[in-house]
Order: C-alpha cells, then structure tokens, then sequence
DNA sequence: TGGCATGTGTGATCATGTTGGATTAGGGTG
DNA sequence: CACCCTAATCCAACATGATCACACATGCCA
C-alpha cells in the first residue's frame, strides 16, 4: 500500500489537472483503478470512469474492467511486446544499420515483425521510394514518409504479429518486383538458414524472396543459433544479413562463407 | 502558504497590470480560479475570462474550465487526429446505433472513414464475424476483437484516409459476397443519393455495394443536403441509413420515401 | 464623438452527481 | 467443462449547479 500520494488535496482540481495526476499515477504503477482514484480526489467513480473514457480517446490510456493501463502496454499481443521489450534496443541499432542498404530509387518490400518495425521508423523522412509491407504497424509508420508511396498487401490479419500472412497475401506479393527486400524470421542458423514456428509464413516469405532482386535479412542476435521448424529461406537466397555486435562470431564466419555478408550493429 | 490574497488593493488596477499579477499567481501556484481573481481584484468573472482568454492568445497560461494554468503545464500532447476530427460525439452516437445493425454472423465489409472507425470501435467484444475493411486504423481496433476474423483490402495506401482504395482495392473486394456492408460517404442528398469528391473511391464503393447483401450508410447530420463531385450509390442500393437526429427532417422523410429506412440516434 | 475596458443579463455548455438497469469477473458446484 | 450465482463494475439517462460565451449597456477618457 504505497500511500504516499494520499494527502488529501485542499482545493477541488480542474479536471485537467486531475486527469494529468491520473495518466501520471498510471504511468508510474502500470495500473490504476476506479475507485482508488475517486477516493483519492474526492470525487464520484462516475466521473473518474468519464476522465478514464477521455484519456482513452485521447491514446493515453486503456480503460480495463475496474480501472486503467497505459496505452503502450495494451491490445498489442504478447508475443511481439515481450519481444520489444526484450532486444528492443538492439533492434532498433541494427535497424539504423539497415537503412544504408535502402536503394535511393525504386521499390521495396518490408516484411513483419517487430524488428523491421523498428526499421521503418529509422527510415529518413526525405525517403521517395514505393514501399511494400504486409504489416499493419509497419504500414502505419510508413504513413508519415511524405514521398513514399506505401503499398499495403491484404489479407486475412494474423492477430499476433498484426500482420497479413495468408494465401490471398501471397498471391499479392507473388506478381511483384521489387529493388530489395526487407526480411525477418524467428530462428537462424548456418545449417539450416533461416527459419519460423509458423506454417503460414513459409510461402509468403518465399514469395517475398522472389520478387526481390536483393534480400536483407534483419535478424537481433538472440535469435542466430535457433532453429524453428519451418526452413523458408536459404543462405544463397540471402544478399546480407544485418544483426547485433552481441552475435556468435564463429557462426557469422561460417554463414558468411555460404555467401551472404554479415553487417554487425 | 502565502496569504497572497491579502493584499487587497484599494485602487483599481489597469487591466496590463492586472493580467501581469494573474500571470504572476498561475506561476506560483500553478494554477488560478476565475471566482478567486475576481474577488481578488474586485471585477468581475467575465472580465477574468476575458483576461484569462488575452493570456492563452499570448500563450503564457492555458484556460481549462474554472480557471487556468500555466502554458507549459499542459503537456502530453494529445493525438489531434482523434480529437480533432469535427462531430466526434455525434459519429460516436450513431456508430452505436449501428451495431444493432450487425449480423449474428456471417461476413460483413466496413468502409474507410472516420464515422466507420468509431462503428468498429463500438462492436461489442465478444462479436464473431468474418469483417473485412480497407481501413488501417479500423483493422487496428477489429484486431482486438477475440472472435471476430479480419480480413484486410490491400493495395495503396492513401494517406490521408489511411485506407486502400485504388485497383487492386477493388479487385480484392469484387469476389467477395458478405451479408452485410457498413459504408459512408462525404455528402448524401434525397436527388443524387451518396457522394463523395474522391473519383477513386467510387469504384471501390461500388464493388462493395455489389458485393454486400444489405447495405447501411452512417452518415453524421454535418454530411446530409451536402453534395459532391462522384456519385456512387443511388437510393435504392441503400437499406438502412443511421445519421444523427439533428439532420434535417424533410430530407429525411424524402429519403425514405425513396426506399431506405432511417434510423436516428 | 468614438474607442476601450468593464459590467449585466441570458441562454448554452460543461462538470459532476445520482439513479436504475445491463454487463462482467470471479467463484463455486454439479 | 458448463452452469449459475453474486458482487462489483459499467453504462445511459437525467438533474443540477457552476461556468461560459455572447450581445448589449454603461461609463470613462482622449
């Protein structure tokens, strides 16, 4: 029970000032509730439910049955946010890397994932090429790129990754072609090359793959050395390989002898 | 605690004075009250206002209802493009309504725009049906509907709908056949039916219309008597039109004489 | 006389409280 | 696991008082 915010206050607050308080205390414990919050100011847990509807509008905050939690911890599955969270800025160093092998005219494809998530945000503002991704975070960073053309592949969206993974996705990669593409994976190694837990990813990636001149894969060392079940790429398909200083030299020798280049960040 | 407020001055201030104290105060303290200044300086609250209003021109303290604070306090900048967007109570107001319309199941389209993404995010949660959309920020939100299937339009981007309405758009929604299609439009009229100013997005509305068993329009009141440019739906293709209940009456009554069935909210 | 600053009055809007009925989470229990 | 129960929570609708905006009136001083 940290009570050390419940002096009760003297003057009533605006409501901005209490809503100001409210997104702080959300921020600093991760979670706030209703009541909680209308004892502290003194105030009804109808109004506190109204300041948590605004806040919610206002992308700030996330209503939950009985309280609140910060915007960023919300909705976005598990699987990506825990990952985000755990290489995040190693990812977001090897992203920055990523951006020399962008080409200054033409077309990409960026793969999903978080990783090539992060690599959209690096990309310059100043940056005029068609941009390909089947990822919906991806597509809405793109969003902002005053000169790039952003190309949105559809299909059915895998909840998890946020992204578009299915048949009607390959069929509308697979009449494509394009300069580089941008390429992620849950799993690498030298023997196997690279590899994903997901059937469905197989025959989008090798779409990908295809209609790409030049493949850069974006990879965070924690996961070179791990193998998953699905094999969609080999090393002859791979230009470079972008990955962490962190990653096993001996493995990057021996991945760079079966022709890609290695580029550590 | 400064008893400020003591100094109570026999004089009339001029009003530069006056606002230079209120200045002053909201500095110290954070924050005024428009009754406390007027006593204290013996005027009246619409002359507070009033000065409070010069201020927040000025930029050195922020108006908030009941007072004001000090300009740099009012942080966190909150996303504009939700806030902004005009009629948002109102499009709030008969998204709601428009869940009713929702089938129990089965597959329905929802359009791009603003009035649609607040429709999606009124669906209840525990909804399960196949929806497909165009709309970036609309798949967002249906993502996190557990049971519900998200099939997202690809193709270009456009930026500022954030939503795919070119060929390839409309070549992914032509094989479609859904119960149900959730559409808007930027201006409608009892003699030239739905319109909108945007040449593009009237072969994609179309194939949409084709492709959906029952059609209903959510169109806000501000849109209703407004026409424009590109005509995409007459009367007859529309089922069910929800707007708000300020619209026009007579426009309504002309509407459903004409086949579809109003609902207000 | 005209431009300001200010006061006054009125209807609109806003913030909050209140109430009653729906929803939901979280336990049991079979 | 399905079902039901209970209490907490949520939501919509309305009520109320405070606050606000606007139009207009007043008064002051060059």
């Amino acid at each position: 029970m940290t009570d050390f915010a419940a002096e009760a206050l003297p003057t009533a607050l605006f409501q901005s000032e209490r809503q100001r308080e409210i997104v702080a205390a959300t921020a600093r414990s991760g979670r706030v509730e209703v009541a909680e919050l209308a004892e502290r100011f003194g105030v009804t847990t109808e109004t506190i439910r109204r300041d948590l509807s605004d806040l919610q509008e206002q992308q700030v905050l996330r209503r939950v049955h009985g309280g609140a939690i910060p915007w960023e911890m919300a909705g976005f599955e598990p699987l990506l946010s825990v990952r985000a969270d755990q290489h995040d800025p190693e990812k977001r160093r090897l992203a920055r890397a990523a951006v020399d092998e962008l080409p200054t005219s033409g077309a990409v494809i960026i793969d999903s994932g978080s990783t090539l998530t992060r690599f959209a945000e690096a990309i310059p503002r100043d940056c005029a090429l068609r941009i390909v991704t089947n990822s919906l975070p991806t597509a809405q960073i793109l969003a902002e790129l005053e000169h790039t053309d952003v190309h949105v592949i559809g299909g059915t969206l895998r909840k998890n990754t946020m992204a578009m993974v299915d048949a009607d996705a390959v069929s509308a990669v697979a009449p494509l072609s394009v300069d580089t593409l941008f390429i992620s994976c849950d799993g690498l190694s030298a023997d196997r090359g690279l590899t994903t837990p997901y059937r469905a990813e197989r025959a989008l990636k090798q779409a990908m793959i295809r209609a790409a001149g030049r493949v850069i894969a974006l990879v965070d060392h924690s996961k070179v050395g791990q193998d998953h079940f699905i094999r969609f790429a080999e090393w002859s398909d791979i230009d470079v390989l972008v990955t962490n200083t962190e990653v096993d030299r001996e493995i990057v020798a021996r991945i760079e002898s079966l022709g890609p280049t290695v580029r550590l960040a």
